[in-house]
RNA sequence: GCUCCGGUAGUAUAGCCCGGACAAGUAUGCCGGCCUUUCGAGCCGGAGACCCGGGUUCAAAUCCCGGCCGGAGCACCA
């Protein structure tokens, strides 16, 4: 083995021909592309999926991922895809987060097949309430919250339950029509007092809520909860597979029981444990707290787990659908990503498209004797054709302060595309060169520069935002240093490969934002 | 506290339902080599895992029981 590997390609590929020329032939380049499991019970063309987001606040890589999953799906069952914001807590919900979330399935490649919001069905809530308070199913509790939970918690039954239908509806229809305030009353489930599982033990299915909805006014002042809402919205739309995570999962026996009692559909639910980013907080609550602490900048802050950060930060969709399609798996067992995963395969997707520039970080003054004028033409990628750009050097040049601390008098190395050098002296930080003839040398060291007149930028790298439970102060790091003249000509958010320094995308003019190596 | 649900290399996964071809596959990360005018990409090789203990069985990563560890839920939020 160690002898074969003292070979090069080409001679391992001689003598491989000669002994197995057939193991030439075959050997795919990537292992064949890992794909989601079958969805249970699924139909080809019957598929009928649904994305609830609540517009509650900016979208991470969560909701992408889930987004990303159900997609996936559509596709390959050929099914239906719902988008349908959850939005009947009127005090939650805020009008811009709407667009927010379909610009972000959009930008994550997600494409639906019709759209709709939980408040559009109003009506139809209300009439399968009445229905049901006609049945029994529901009665109206006027119990405050705190008596509620001590019945819910003990086990205990409400004595409002075994009031005449007559009392329930009319309190109904004081409630909705206004004469109620909000806490005075609730429509509440008629489940199992004991169940073991809480959420059957009487739930609230509508609740007054006196507060303007961003899209339907105050139109309303009674509001389903979400297990009312969701239970008839999903059979409503037809909903056949409900794709969501586990915390879900003791609301499961309410929704399909809700619907039992109405006689409607229930779906078949695939539950798995939430994603979540090592050292990345993705939940939204603690977000906006790390933003009120001024922790971070805001929801685009890089360092964030949020489809605007992650955007910001060069991450492409092509690579979260690939991430979906390779890591993700939708079991309850816990996942904690490594970023390096995601990185791994963003660069696979960035590499081809990606044009070389220098950059010098911590730049050193560089003096190079006897050297005139000299125009060097570098190709912009080094194995595909992606153009060229023109560099300018003259004697006056500037390389990486790390990479002119390690130089000593006597030392040679090339400046790549330019010229080889030799080291004559070292004083006042700047480092004083002559030529040498000659062009590149296996073994001589090669790095990267750029003329007198570049530009000043700052890169902006960020690291995990948390270490363990602590936030990790060091998490944002500014690196400043000279671009090549080219840069000047990139658009803004374009991602770029600084040589031996990493892909960034520009953020703002003078500006970079860090992606990975 | 109560109730559920998990536990395969550092990380993520395949395998588990239907026990044997699994001395456990893959990716990523790590280490070494080749190649290279980038410390990038590519190529080759290497180290690295079935939580623990019992049981069933000819045979257990896979089935059963217990323990340990981890996660989730217990709102007039979703």
């Amino acid at each position: 083995m160690e002898w074969v590997n003292t070979l090069d390609r080409a001679a391992q590929e001689a003598a491989l021909s000669e002994i197995a020329p057939k193991l030439l032939l075959e050997a795919p380049k990537r292992p064949a592309e890992r794909q989601l499991p079958d969805l249970p019970k699924a139909v080809e063309g019957a598929v009928v999926l649904r994305l609830p987001p609540e517009p509650s606040g900016y979208m991470h890589l969560g909701h992408a991922f889930h987004g990303l999953v159900n997609y996936l799906y559509r596709e390959r069952y050929r099914g239906f895809l719902w988008l349908r914001f959850e939005d009947t807590n009127p005090k939650k919900v805020k009008p811009e987060y709407y667009e927010s979330y379909r610009e972000g399935y959009r930008w994550c490649g997600v494409r639906w097949d019709a759209e709709k919001n939980n408040s559009d069905d109003m009506i139809l809530y209300y009439d399968y309430a009445r229905r049901l308070l006609e049945a029994g199913h529901l009665y109206v509790c006027s119990c405050s919250k705190e008596e509620m939970a001590r019945q819910r918690a003990e086990g205990l039954i409400c004595s409002h339950r075994s009031l005449d239908t007559s009392w329930h509806l009319e309190k109904w229809d004081a409630m909705l029509s206004g004469s109620m305030s909000e806490g005075e009353a609730a429509v509440r489930f008629r489940g199992d007092p004991l169940s073991q599982n809480t959420a059957l033990r009487d739930p609230v299915l509508f609740r007054i809520v006196d507060h303007p909805h961003p899209l339907k006014g105050e139109k309303f002042i009674v509001w389903p909860t979400y297990d009312f809402a969701a239970a008839i919205q999903d059979a409503v739309c037809g909903v056949t597979h409900v794709l969501r995570t586990s915390e879900f999962m003791f609301r499961d026996a309410l929704q399909d029981s809700i619907r039992e009692r109405l006689g409607l559909k229930n779906p078949v639910y695939v539950e798995y444990s939430r994603f979540e980013f090592e050292g990345t907080p993705l939940s939204r609550r603690r977000i906006r707290e790390l933003i009120e602490r001024g922790v971070v900048g805001g929801w685009d802050d890089p360092r964030l787990g949020t489809v605007l950060a992650a955007r910001r930060r060069g991450i492409t969709p092509e690579a979260l659908k690939e991430f979906v399609k390779s890591y993700v798996a939708l079991t309850p067992s816990r996942k904690l990503y490594s970023w390096d995963l995601l990185y791994a395969i963003n660069k696979r997707i960035l590499d081809p498209k990606t044009p070389r520039l220098f950059f010098t970080p911590q730049p050193r003054k560089l003096i190079v004797k006897g050297m005139g004028r000299k125009t060097v033409t570098a190709p912009l990628h080094p194995s595909l054709d992606m153009g060229s750009r023109v560099i300018e050097a003259g004697e006056t040049l500037y390389i990486a302060g790390e990479d002119a601390e390690t130089l000593r008098p006597g030392d040679r190395f090339r400046l790549k595309y330019l010229a080889n050098l030799k080291v004559l002296s070292l004083a006042d930080r700047t480092v004083v060169c002559e030529v040498e003839d000659g062009g590149p040398e296996p073994g001589l060291r090669v790095l990267q520069w750029v003329p007198e007149g570049s530009r000043r930028l700052e890169v902006i790298v960020p690291d995990l935002l948390f270490r363990g439970e602590e936030v990790n102060l060091e998490s944002l790091r500014l690196v400043e240093g000279l671009a090549e003249p080219y840069e000047s000509q990139l658009p803004l958010g374009s991602v770029v490969q600084f040589e031996r320094f990493g892909y960034c995308v520009k953020d703002s003019p003078g500006l970079y934002v860090f992606t990975h190596r």
